[in-house]
DNA sequence: TATGAATGAGGCTTCATTCAT
DNA sequence: TATGAATGAAGCCTCATTCAT
């Protein structure tokens, strides 16, 4: 019996999930507006009844969907920060580990940048509120490690929340430029060094620097 | 005669910019699928039919829109990049203009950076191409400058082009949070000088960039 | 100017109107929820979005519909009341009133009977209630007639409100039955002579009542 | 074998009872659109399939409580035109049951008046004449009392069907508004001396029957 | 036989666009 | 040229019924 409904449970993520992919594929597509509940049951192949009785509506759908990823996201950067001994190479793996997650995560990608900036005007917010707190988390996370690495001397005197909403902003404009690239390209991941070596280091020459 | 059709000229033009306006106000607080035409049209004072005597469609009403600010900004930064002696000066002048710019005209960066992120999936890209092509000759305008920097010696060996996409993520990233923020906040254009700092020098320790 | 916008208002009315007999045609022939907008948009011969143009949902036609008939019938009886010089008299012309505007309306009459009873535990009860209160307002309008009988000893003490209800019970399950029958019938309002005398003067033999 | 069967059989009378006295609370509450097939099953205790084992359509049930009760109620009223001496005792014990049994049976009594109006328009009608003919050989079966009383001269010459017709509307709008009375209220079957003496003598004074 | 997940047709409502006045 | 009423396609969601387990 509890076998059974254990294989049930099972089942259940399972079909769940596979909305949820189906429904990522759409949205990265075409936008939350644009996609209808038909195209993403058609793509999950359920009937839309079917995928009413595992999100009760579009908008639960979506912001599962990128609240899900966001908290991925947001626990491996967790973790980023916890393994470098010094703040400079602790950066180094929170912008390594973002890279990774966005290459391997390009459909949410499309969605994530889209609502990190425009959803909240566009859905009730009562849920956007959600993923915009996550996003702050990360933020916050950043903007914490930079604080030590100051304190460490690591790091010169910055507003450490401007300076991690900065470095955030470094990040997503790369990715989002990348993803939308065409053609084959060079590894997202490969960027990570540099953009860890502009951060740390700015663009100036040396002489500006003394 | 010719007086009186350079009258309906300006005439015309007035009705147009009303619309805009109008459109603007609306998209910024609601987003574009969330607007309706009654909507603009209301708020611009005019019957819907006449909306359309200007614009043949809601989506052209939302590209003309983008499409003449962001004109507007990319030939204020041509401006800014050409004006101060040195690169780092330059470049200190683009930022403080786009700043400025974002802070004069909030309402259409709400809807702006909406559009550099997630728009291009949700409209027929014929339009958005456009908008993203004045996005790109933003990137490019400032790539170059940064290109005459690395030749000048004033910057170090840096992509351009990447580091031109950072830099613009950091400031959107900026604005947009700044823009976000309820209450009364401290003005957008003086964090200016830091960014320009941070973009400069980075965050390393001096001893980071011996 | 103001010829026109009256001209707008007579057309307004016009089409209004021309919906809420479609309305009543389909209501009366298949009840509220097995109606759909689709039938009275077809039926009234207007687009459906037309339809919302007058009525902002299926229920608010329903409702209206009800409650105009409603407040008809009320003014009409209340008309009556004020008629003959003694109260059997005016109870006489209540119950002829009420005869012949069901016979008048035959299709609104199905659906107030059904109102009557039913919908209060179907339809959200905000709008029910206001017309179950006219409904009350046709009872409470009898009860103080009888009440005027019986303090001028037309009438024997009877509870008003009680009786008025008996009363409105007969005539209502009279006045249905008749329209249920389907082949061609005798007048609806000959019978009201005869249900006069029955109320006034029951069932009994003269035996029964010395 | 056949004990075994036997008690096969009560069985399935009892869960077929029981998804009925559910379907009956449901109905009574939201009416028969508005109670979904999910709430009866879930308020009998039993899957949906099972439910579709006993009855093969939501309309089958609520035809099949509805006949149930009308004929539970027919054969009460059966065995009161039997029970006293003459034509008027026998009308009073007719008023007493029904009231009674109105009394035992809110909740199907505002199934019942529901459907004794509205309902044949709006359910496919095969069913809904099973309904309606037993409400029709209640009336017969007063009508039939009334008819012996006239005879027997106990009652005055009258059309025994509109007559009976005429109590049963009394009877049924009293029942029907007593039973939407929130709070405490006096008993119903206190009503039917009441009523049974203005069905007799009607509610003129002394002099109007002379 | 009991279960309850899956189905998909159908309902209500919105809104971009057109067109008669 | 300006108006705004009319259009009707399309979207989201519900729920009676079926059927594989």
């Amino acid at each position: 019996m509890d076998q059974r409904s254990q294989r049930k449970q099972r089942e259940y993520e399972a079909r769940r999930e596979e909305i949820l992919l189906a429904a990522e594929r759409m949205f990265s597509q075409h936008g939350f507006f644009k996609t209808s509940m038909a195209e993403i049951a058609e793509s999950a192949q359920f009937a839309m009844g079917t995928v009413y009785r595992f999100f009760k509506s579009k908008e639960e759908i979506y912001i599962s969907l990128v609240e899900a990823k966001v908290e991925e996201l947001l626990s491996l950067l967790k973790e980023a920060t916890k393994s470098g001994s010094t703040a400079p190479e602790k950066l180094r793996d929170v912008i390594r580990v973002k890279l990774a997650f966005a290459d391997q995560n390009r459909d949410f990608f499309r969605i994530y940048v889209s609502e990190w900036s425009g959803f909240e005007w566009t859905v009730k917010s009562a849920f956007g509120d959600r993923v915009w707190k996550k996003y702050l988390a990360q933020i916050d996370l950043v903007a914490k490690l930079i604080k030590d690495g100051i304190k460490a001397k690591e790091f010169r005197h910055v507003n450490p929340k401007d300076t991690s909403l900065a470095l955030h902003g470094m990040l997503n404009s790369t990715i989002y430029v990348w993803i939308l690239q065409a053609g084959p390209k060079e590894s997202l991941v490969d960027k990570g060094e540099w953009l860890s070596a502009l951060f740390l280091g700015g663009i100036g020459a040396a002489k500006t620097n003394t």
